[in-house]
RNA sequence: CGCGGGGUGGAGCAGUCUGGUAGCUCGUCAGGCUCAUAACCUGAAGGUCGUAGGUUCAAAUCCUACCCCCGCAACCA
């Protein structure tokens, strides 16, 4: 395990009482950009998405499809890999929470949490009772006074979840003894939540003071036993973040997976679940004896053409109808191009049909077939050999040779869009020198120089392909394809390597069609 | 006085923290080019930066008041 850093990102754990929708796509997809990109730049990459799948809602909602838990479960987890086949994502492991290594694990952190004491000398983990209004449907606890009188006479949790009182024994778990912990721990590691506004929601939260939580039921059976008590199921929360050192071996501390990928580098959350990520997470781990990750990123969400996306209102988007419609890689590009990431954003098809045609095929697209079919027709399909460089020349490739320091770091703070920006910005430099460079009529008034042109474009392409690749892996393929780059000169270590004169080249293919609304076309 | 986000050329946005020629993408118009996917390049028109005051030599940017829009139920990234 010499030389490679390594590099562990991972998704959050889906949880499956739900189709697969536009957000599970984004997350996972900024994660395999991020992934693809550590890749290329030579890390040792663990990418780990998944499926949670325990829980109450779970049991019932199985229940209610005549089915056992387990089935179900098998069921509605495939999609979420149909997904990660469609999107063409690089996940290099995809963790089941119904897998005995997770079940060996959970318990294990319980126990290794049980068996230290907190911060201020008590114990992490007692046996109480919880007392309280209980809503299934949102898998929480509320206050008497968020309650609302409902139609039927019932009481309602502020979700309009029907609520009921529950009282039972419960193991708790000591967060309140863990504040100073958490506060030192984000003052310490300053970049350990991001983005910034949301790492001050998260440390004002914790600056509120904390209450101790609740980390077992007994109501229900659709889940991980506590060791030593089997009438407790553990708490879904702590059940599902696990998965995170599962996936590194866990509880072998030992192993090789484990030293080389703990803590991970990256958690990708949706801004909703940050705080499970950045408060209870590195809490339990604390406890457990184990680092922290080393960075929680909370993203933004979408809309619908200005909308807000809701089942009830039947405006969600379906990353499956997407691909189908406007191509994977369009999409992809989409996604991590049109918001600056950590933001909210909108989808509308006017705005996906615009970076698609505008971005891809105009620009990028355009710039290949213009280039290479000028080298098929002009330098007997061959990459041309070049003379002496210009001022110009030097320009384009000088601009092309200092993007993988501006993608680097975009990438290391998760900015996909602007790595996106300075690249197109190469695209337009290079679209620009063609038409300064004029080297149609080159080719009758000066064919060497000519050849020297295509050969600066044809390498700056090459550059564009491989750099593009973390976005768009097909469309980066089919690129550097068409100049002939072999396999192994498609990392970030052959940037700076550029192309051999006289290498053959296969008839060029547009890489990115342009989209015609047919809809649009046909009202007139 | 509930909380939060926002009001900048036709559309979508950046700039506001750290006052000092108002910028980007798309669209529109004109021109150029003809290698290319009706693509590419150049230029132009178009904004008194929500309103009214205030501070300042100077305000989109700071202060005050007001107006308007959006979100704040759930599933869930």
């Amino acid at each position: 395990m010499a030389g490679k850093p390594a590099f562990y990102v991972t998704t959050p754990i889906y949880y499956v009482n739900d189709e697969p929708h536009i957000g599970h796509a984004y997350t996972t997809l900024a994660c395999d950009a991020l992934a693809r990109f550590k890749r290329l730049d030579g890390y040792d990459v663990r990418f780990l998405t998944g499926t949670d799948e325990h829980g109450q809602k779970v049991e019932k909602a199985a229940a209610d499809a005549g089915l056992d838990p387990q089935s179900f479960t098998d069921k509605i987890s495939g999609n979420f890999r149909r997904l990660a086949e469609t999107m063409n994502f690089s996940n290099d492991d995809f963790i089941r929470t119904t897998e005995p290594r997770h079940r060996k694990s959970v318990q294990a952190i319980w126990q290794a949490i049980a068996a230290n004491t907190s911060p201020k000398g008590n114990d992490n983990i007692y046996l109480d009772k919880y007392a309280g209004w209980y809503a299934v449907r949102d898998e929480a606890f509320y206050a008497e006074d968020e309650l609302s009188e409902g139609p039927d006479g019932g009481k309602l949790a502020p979700s309009g979840a029907p609520v009921e009182w529950v009282e039972e024994p419960s193991y708790f778990f000591r967060l309140s003894d863990w504040q100073d912990a958490l506060l030192d721990f984000y003052a310490a590691n300053p970049d350990a939540v991001a983005p910034k506004s949301r790492r001050n929601e998260v440390t004002s939260f914790v600056e509120g003071g904390l209450k101790d939580l609740s980390i077992s039921r007994t109501t229900f059976e659709w889940g991980i036993p506590v060791p030593g008590d089997e009438d407790h199921i553990m708490y879904v929360w702590l059940d599902a973040l696990t998965n995170y050192v599962t996936a590194a071996g866990y509880p072998d501390t030992a192993s090789g997976d484990f030293t080389t990928f703990w803590p991970a580098d990256l958690h990708m959350v949706g801004k909703d679940i940050l705080r499970f990520h950045a408060v209870y997470w590195p809490a339990f781990l604390m406890a457990a004896g184990i680092e922290p990750p080393k960075r929680v990123f909370a993203h933004g969400w979408w809309t619908n053409e200005g909308q807000k996306i809701s089942k009830s209102v039947g405006n969600v988007i379906d990353p499956f109808d997407l691909v189908e419609k406007y191509g994977l890689d369009p999409v992809r590009y989409f996604l991590l191009r049109e918001v600056p990431f950590g933001n909210d954003g909108d989808f509308s098809n006017q705005a996906m049909i615009n970076r698609l045609n505008s971005d891809l095929a105009n620009d990028l697209g355009n710039l290949c077939q213009r280039v290479l079919s000028m080298v098929g027709k002009n330098c007997d399909a061959a990459v041309p050999a070049p003379g002496d460089f210009t001022d110009a020349d030097a320009a384009l490739l000088d601009a092309a040779d200092a993007l993988l320091d501006k993608s680097r770091t975009a990438f290391n703070a998760q900015q996909f869009h602007t790595a996106l920006i300075a690249i197109w910005d190469v695209i337009g430099e290079a679209n620009r020198y063609v038409d300064a460079q004029e080297p149609w009529k080159l080719r009758k008034e000066d064919p060497a120089r000519m050849a020297t042109v295509l050969y600066v474009l044809a390498d700056t392409i090459r550059q564009l392909g491989i750099l593009v690749q973390p976005f768009m892996p097909d469309s980066g393929a089919k690129i550097l394809d068409q100049l002939a780059v072999p396999d192994d000169a498609r990392g970030f270590d052959a940037l700076g390597a550029r192309l051999t004169g006289g290498t053959a080249l296969p008839k060029p293919k547009p890489v990115f069609p342009r989209y015609v609304d047919e809809e649009a076309e046909e009202k007139g």
